[in-house]
DNA sequence: ATTCTTTTCTAATAGGATTAGCTTTTTGGC
DNA sequence: GCCAAAAAGCTAATCCTATTAGAAAAGAAT
């Protein structure tokens, strides 16, 4: 019966190495177990359980991505610092798959509210870049939506294979940050709001 | 002992049920077994295991996207298509979360080759809506990628409770439909190159 | 040194997946 | 209509994982 020394910390990066090893959905209390060298049981005077564990890792991976998006925007701002934002995000996704999957669990509700802080650090990151682009206040929230979205899709479908054909990802996803460039360059200012034509939603 | 007559598609449609109604990470054999009425090892005799099951429900699911979504293009081309066919993906995410999750499972090398063109369908109807904006060829793969991604990062944030704040989801959606509409007006094309006025990656 | 707390363990329970093998129903050929 | 073969269902058994309860050992504190 040796110690082994083990804290809430060392079993949730534990966990996350499983995650990015083996897969998010592969993630057991037997493997986090073995990894640390101590029956399954002693984990739950760390963590709550299986569920709680996969909570942990998810909020581990949340300070740890806003960590490298601010650092990635460090210095830059407009188009550059958007475009470092977005490689270090997928790079991020690529790099460590398992966390990446773990943090799409939002808070919930009952979860402390420091939880929910972590998560809305990457959101702020995004915030900040976008202020350079002078875009109308009530657009904000709508236009980061639209960011994050834009940069989960590409990276979650590309975990998952579902970019099939042989071409090359790295180029599409250059394109697809040169369009979210483009389309916050073009984005409709209050003072041209004939940019819609055809009497569509709009985009404000 | 009485026969219930269960078949593939009845285990696999009730399978789809339990997804929607619990979660797909909640599809589990004794679920699908309660509601078929029927004992577990039962369902041996129509589906392959667990695993099998799960993408029995991703390839049904791919099946049915594909005929919403190009129910949604009929009788309409251009910016009025792609609206119509983000509305209904993002619908069919909503109405079957758990079937939208399980149609994220690319299908395997190792399966049959008619599971890869079910789940290619989908794709065929984006690349037909797309044919109408005029695109340069060698944009083609890419813009179908950014499209995809797009929609799917969005509806899956949408889905897993990531956009937090009270702000309509709706109002959103718009606003990222009106810009994936105005990106593919201002897609560079041949004729105006000088659209990347800054050295960086370019579009095409 | 002794006591208290914490960590770890073993044992036991419960639930899900899977396989083996038996029974009943259905079906097809005669 | 009858009989064999196939198909669909069952129970029993095994294995794995999560979880709880409670004992034992290690370490900390007095």
């Amino acid at each position: 019966m040796a110690r082994v020394g083990l804290t809430p910390a060392a079993v949730t990066e534990q966990a996350a190495r499983v995650c990015d090893e083996e897969g998010f959905d592969r993630l057991s209390l037997a493997a986090v177990a073995k990894r640390c060298g101590v029956a399954v049981p002693s984990l739950y005077k760390h963590v709550g359980g299986l569920e709680a564990l996969r909570r942990e890792v998810g909020t581990a991976a949340a300070a740890e991505i806003a960590r490298v998006l601010g650092d990635a925007a460090i210095g830059r701002s407009g188009a550059d610092a958007l475009r470092a934002v977005a490689r270090a995000y997928r790079d991020y996704a690529r790099t460590r798959p398992g966390r990446y999957a773990a943090l799409q669990q939002a808070p919930r509700p009952e979860d402390d509210a420091g939880a929910a802080a972590v998560f809305y650090r990457s959101v702020e990151v995004l915030a900040s870049i976008l202020a350079g682009f002078g875009l109308p206040d009530e657009a904000r929230i709508d236009v980061i939506r639209w960011l994050r979205g834009t940069l989960h899709g590409f990276v979650d479908l590309e975990l998952r294979g579902g970019f099939g054909l042989p071409q090359s990802v790295d180029g599409s996803f250059e394109v697809v940050v040169e369009a979210l460039v483009q389309t916050l360059r073009n984005w409709p200012r209050a003072e041209d709001p004939e940019q819609e034509p055809d009497g569509s939603a709009g985009l404000g």
